[in-house]
DNA sequence: AACAGTATGTAATAATATAACATTCGAATG
DNA sequence: CATTCGAATGTTATATTATTACATACTGTT
């Protein structure tokens, strides 16, 4: 069994606001949310939200500087992410397709070297987005 | 034949210093570098560095908000990128795998949503830093 | 109780990026 | 050559994202 992960109470309230949201958040529309929590300073979200991308609770969309809850409930550490994103509406997903998280896992290139770690967005028009 | 791109004197001086860049280089360290050819503010920067992502010259590494020349004298738009970066000296390379690419670029999942574009970043240790 | 490691609170500031607006450049056309 | 139009530029100000530094508090272990 993995060791289990206490949240502290700074990590649980930023994390209950991403998991409830429907689309990714940014630093500072987390921290104007959580404050009627207490939180009052950029750092108390910011040290949170390393911590929860640490374990694997929520993942930063590097392309937007925003962070999406996990929906993946076996990622335990944030090592293999892959998201697709509509240029259009933003509407960001997370990608959970086991051909393609084994083809990176296992990819080698020329370099010899390891890789430990990465991070995929695709970019395109969703469905929705498409048909306007 | 590819209609030809000039650049203009702001973005040519721009690329003429990322490429000569053995390293990403982040926005307001190229704004220190050519402010003695009469780029004074950001904004000069940030607008060069768009149109050369745009068409393909440089890559944004986004983990790393920092910019790389393309290695890749066939790309022509900045639609399909892979880096490998290594965690400890931060060494950046693009890769140029053309099965990893026909892999991604025919990727499909079933959101129905089609790709235009995707990004890769691949994290781990360097060879190098490997035997440290 | 003492200690060590982690988390917190707070203020200040650094680093990254964009808005708004006036002006100029450069290629295409009349 | 003059006109036009879209792209690029210059400039100031400001918005957004993220970290440094330091003092304090909490938690589990010895």
């Amino acid at each position: 069994m993995e060791k289990q992960q206490y949240l502290t109470k700074n990590q649980q309230i930023v994390l209950d606001l991403v998991e409830k949201s429907s689309e990714p958040l940014k630093a500072y529309s987390i921290l104007f949310n959580v404050q009627k929590k207490g939180l009052k300073a950029p750092l108390q979200v910011y040290r949170a939200l390393d911590k929860l991308v640490e374990i694997g609770k929520i993942h930063k969309i590097e392309s937007r500087n925003a962070f999406v809850a996990c929906k993946n409930s076996n990622c335990v550490v944030s090592n293999a992410t892959a998201f697709s994103i509509c240029e259009s509406c933003e509407k960001v997903t997370e990608i959970n397709n086991s051909k393609l998280s084994k083809y990176l896992a296992n990819f080698q290139d020329n370099s010899g070297m390891k890789y430990s770690k990465y991070n995929l967005e695709f970019f395109g028009l969703c469905k929705k987005c498409k048909n306007k």
